[in-house]
DNA sequence: CGCTCCTAACC
DNA sequence: AGGTTAGGAGCGA
């Protein structure tokens, strides 16, 4: 070291607990690791790192250290056993990441430095010494005022936090004296927090002008005798050696014996791979990024590093909604990817003994298994119910399971299995009995409520919905289908249903519900099944539950998807769940009257279309009409199906009809009408209940992409395009006094292609407002925008759709009825005009290939397997979803984030909106008439901002929204 | 009764 | 051409 050189020492335990009690508590990894403190020790070291490599302001180091204190006891306890001595254990939480901390300076490439029996404050005297004798500058980063002493003309303190710099001056300022009256001040005025005593009565202000009326401690002292002030005279030579003691106290120790000779704190370039992979391990996704982004690293490349955290402790104790699990265990050197390696095998040597499954009878029993349920913090949990959907069935049962292999069954609405029993009341008894229902909801509800105890479901939202029947709000929850979906997303593994996820992860083929009810006339409710066997199904169901929970929840975090599931699927179940609880109001005459209407059309077509065919014959069997048309008739057939059926899709007969025939115009419209009411008119009502209302079921984890689906009945495909469709949206009402507003995005797909491929005359025009078709109209065609042909903004319509669908000739110019040929024209011009389309496909298709899956902009992922299959079908077909994935993707994760945010915004702005539906860039809510500007301003403003601030979008998101009495007039 | 196929409704 | 769910026909058990 030498003149010119610059040495920075970082007190690195003062960082620690500001770290810490900066941000806010209960920071966790994904597995439940308390990484509060080592997230914000890493961001602020980071930002040290990244300011000193800017050589511009001059005061970048050219050795760096970060020093810790070693242990609570050091020689001052010696001089003073109360040194200290009130100081607090560190809290729990941030004790196992101080071994972390010190991997955090070590991955940061700075050297690490500590010593036994010396404080931090200590080794940085001693080097701030070495550093200033062989002639360098020294910037001590801290804000710690015992460090204040150090100050000199070589030395300044930076408090990075504050971004101030102290030198001698500023010290002055500060505390009334230079750095070198320091120590004497301090021992004047003690220090509370260690236990320094200090001259009582003196504060800071007192002690320098003393200090500058007798230059130093001891001349004070000396002349004590003479001060004017009686209480402060007498304080001064009373406590004279009290302040003697202080002063030996506060005097920091320059003359530590060190390991590490200054000269090799020589700085090194951060190794950017080393660094990514160990914030990777801590899941610091929005460092990590900042961190690759300026050390020129692809973090994609780097895997996490395994770290190394014996006897971290983890689990329920410490974090009920992010433990591993099982209480008072502790998890030895767990590294995410080896705690997900080791719980899979774990899975597979699963051996599940259905005999060992408890029925649970009474109030004691139930009592004793929810006093265990408290002590392990969790719980898998089922309900079984009377019907298939959670809104109509009644409750017949709870299963719980708290450890692999041991679960129970709480009967509570069985009834005889034996149909002639049925009306004895002693019959059930004679099986064994059951608890009473409220009984037993006494007894679960302060379980199932209680923000201590996680409750694991298999799709949960479902047990959500039968318990918030029953006035029970089922919180905090985990569901393994949709850990399974955040983490399995399409991949070929088909669904995340049970059955399966057991068979995969578990090797284990649950008892199925139609083994247990079986099927068509052998069917009978569950209700009425022994109860002995519904034990042995449901009691597995929990049982299977847990131990699927174990298995799929670590990969979470060692696949870096925690916060997939964290953010976009976890807190979106009980936000559906509330939907479909309230339903939406339908009025059942005006689907009757349009029953009967669309009746008499269908049959006033039936006749034509018999007359014209010269036969009866069934128009909605594609075989016979395929025979009647292409046989019988002899018209030109045009496609075939895949199993060399003619086709018969309504494009095939459009595709007649404009040639001239008016049979097959005839069967369109016959078949137009058939779907109307067949399955909207006809259907909907069957779906009211009793307050005339119709609560759909949303999937959360049916879509390959990330989209929700609605079923049972499904409420988005409710028509929209056609005049006579549109007149059923015409009959989802809102009630007296309310209006149904509907919310929808505006073009998002296409606005965030814009932002995903980064196409600057997309990005203009979203910006500026322009009719996105006609501008790429007028790129293409080379027309203006104003004025623009329709048929050619048609076409430029279709070609933005395409691209989103991953476009193909083929599929174009099957949509605009062109040949191949232009279609291939087109889509090359489009390429030629916007470059930067044709780099996102091949980058994603790319991207693809590499990793099997591709990803929104929140990190949800799609997996396509089968993208390297030789079969060129099958790969193209591949390729385009995988285009179109991250951008569909991205638009529902936007929509998922309104959701999850919008209902705490309208009560924060005491509006009493209630969202009912949504339907992919749509949402529908309920709103009292005299509320509807005011939510729409809320609604417009959390669906447009959805995107931050994870994401910052470079197109703005625009929303149209309308409240109405019914839904057609709202959209 | 349960499965596949075809068609059609939506974004 | 990307993502869905529903209903009827047809067919085999």
């Amino acid at each position: 070291m030498k003149k010119g050189d610059h040495l920075f020492l970082v007190d690195g335990s003062a960082y620690i607990f500001r770290a810490y009690h900066a941000l806010p508590p209960l920071t966790r990894k994904s597995d439940g690791l308390p990484v509060g403190a080592v997230s914000g020790f890493c961001n602020m070291l980071w930002k040290l790192v990244e300011e000193s490599r800017d050589t511009s302001v001059g005061v970048a180091p050219t050795h760096f250290a970060v020093i810790f204190d070693y242990s609570s006891t050091t020689f001052r306890n010696a001089l003073y056993s109360e040194y200290k001595a009130n100081r607090e254990e560190p809290p729990e939480d941030l004790r196992p990441q101080f071994g972390l901390i010190r991997d955090a300076v070590r991955a940061f490439d700075l050297p690490c430095i500590e010593k036994e029996g010396f404080e931090a404050d200590d080794l940085i005297a001693t080097y701030t010494r070495l550093a200033v004798e062989a002639g360098g500058d020294v910037t001590i980063v801290s804000s710690d005022k015992d460090l204040m002493q150090l100050v000199g003309p070589q030395v300044v303190l930076y408090d990075q936090m504050k971004d101030k710099r102290l030198g001698p001056e500023e010290v002055k300022e500060k505390f009334g004296v230079y750095p070198d009256k320091m120590i004497d001040l301090q021992a004047l005025v003690g220090d509370t927090s260690d236990n320094v005593p200090g001259v009582p009565g003196i504060g800071p202000k007192t002690a320098s002008q003393l200090l500058e009326e007798y230059g130093t401690l001891e001349a004070l002292l000396e002349q004590a005798e003479g001060i004017k002030q009686k209480k402060r005279r007498e304080n001064l030579i009373e406590f004279a050696d009290q302040a003697r003691l202080s002063k030996r106290l506060v005097t920091l120790d320059e003359n530590t014996p060190i390991d590490i000779p200054l000269e090799d704190l020589f700085i090194n370039e951060p190794d950017g791979e080393k660094l990514v992979s160990f914030l990777k391990a801590m899941e610091f996704t929005t460092l990590t990024r900042r961190v690759a982004a300026t050390l020129d690293t692809d973090a994609s490349e780097v895997k996490s590093a395994e770290l190394d955290i014996e006897g971290a402790p983890r689990g329920p104790d410490l974090d009920p909604f992010e433990g591993d699990g099982v209480s008072g265990e502790t998890v030895f050197a767990a590294t995410p990817q080896r705690l997900a390696a080791t719980r899979a095998e774990e899975g597979q040597s699963a051996e599940i003994d259905r005999s060992s499954y408890v029925t649970i009878r009474d109030a004691e029993t139930l009592k004793t298994w929810m006093g265990r349920v408290r002590e392990k913090g969790l719980m898998a949990f089922d309900t079984e119910t009377s019907e298939l959907s959670a809104m109509k069935g009644e409750l017949v049962g709870v299963s719980f399971a708290i450890e692999p292999g041991e679960a129970a069954y709480l009967p509570l609405g069985h009834v005889s299995p034996d149909a002639d029993l049925l009306s004895d009341p002693g019959a059930l008894e004679a099986l064994g009995g059951q608890m009473k229902l409220g009984e037993a909801l006494d007894i679960l509800k302060p379980v199932l409520e209680d923000p201590a105890i996680l409750k694991i479901g298999q799709n949960v939202k479902y047990d959500c919905l039968v318990m918030l029947q029953h006035g029970i709000v089922l919180a905090p929850i985990d569901d393994t289908m949709l850990i399974s979906y955040a983490l399995d997303a399409s991949s070929g593994l088909t669904g995340h249903g049970m059955d399966e996820l057991s068979e995969r992860w578990l090797g284990h083929k649950p008892i199925t519900f139609k083994e247990l009810c079986g099927t068509g006339r052998n069917a009978r409710p569950i209700a009425a099944v022994e109860i002995e066997k519904v034990t042995e199904y449901a009691a597995e169901d929990a049982d299977v539950t847990l131990r699927l929970w174990r298995v799929l929840k670590p990969r979470l975090a060692a696949e870096g998807l925690a916060k997939v599931y964290e953010r976009l699927e976890r807190p979106l179940v009980p936000v559906l769940a509330r939907m479909e609880q309230r339903g939406i109001m339908v009025d059942r005459q005006i689907l009757s009257r349009l029953s009967g209407q669309f009746s008499q059309k269908q049959a006033a077509l039936e006749a034509e279309i018999a007359e014209m065919a010269g036969e009866e014959f069934n128009p909605g069997s594609p075989k016979q009409l395929g025979e009647i048309l292409f046989g019988k008739l002899g018209l030109p057939g045009g496609k075939k199906t895949r199993t060399g059926q003619w086709s018969t899709d309504a494009r095939v007969l459009e595709d007649l009809a404009a040639e001239g025939h008016d049979l097959p115009r005839r069967v369109v419209d016959w078949r137009q009408l058939t779907k109307l009411k067949g399955t909207y008119t006809d259907a909907l009502p069957s779906h009211m209940d009793a307050e005339g209302r119709i609560h759909t079921s949303f999937s959360m984890a049916s879509t390959t992409t990330g989209r929700l689906s609605s079923s049972e009945p499904n409420l988005q495909n409710i028509p929209v395009r056609t005049e006579e469709g549109r007149a059923i949206r015409t009959a989802f009402v809102a009630p007296k006094g309310k209006k149904l507003l509907s919310a929808d995005y505006s073009q998002i797909e296409l606005r965030i292609l814009a932002h995903i491929a980064d196409i600057p005359q997309l990005k203009d025009a979203f910006r500026n407002g322009i009719d996105i078709h006609a501008m790429t109209a007028s790129e293409m065609f080379g027309v203006p925008v104003e004025g623009i042909d329709p048929m050619v903004r048609r076409r430029a319509k279709a070609i933005n759709f395409g691209i989103i669908y991953g476009i193909s000739a083929f599929g174009l110019a099957a949509q605009l009825t062109i040949p191949r040929e232009e279609a291939g024209l087109y889509i090359k011009r489009y390429f030629e005009r916007f470059p930067g389309i044709r780099d996102y496909m091949d980058e994603t298709k790319a991207y693809a290939k590499k990793h099997g899956y591709v990803e929104t902009l929140f990190g949800r992922r799609a997996h396509y397997p089968d993208i390297t299959a030789s079969n060129p079908q099958v790969r193209a077909f591949n390729e385009r979803a995988a285009i179109n994935a991250p951008i569909q993707g991205t638009a529902a994760d936007v929509i998922r984030r309104a959701m999850i945010r919008v209902e705490d915004a309208l009560q924060k702005a005491d509006l009493s909106a209630k969202m009912l539906l949504q339907v992919h860039d749509e949402l529908i809510f309920e709103v009292e008439d005299d509320e509807v500007d005011r939510t729409i301003a809320i609604v417009r403003e959390i669906m447009e901002d959805a995107a931050g601030p994870r994401v910052n979008l470079s197109v703005p998101l625009e929303v149209d929204a309308k409240a109405a009495a019914n839904w057609e007039e709202a959209h």
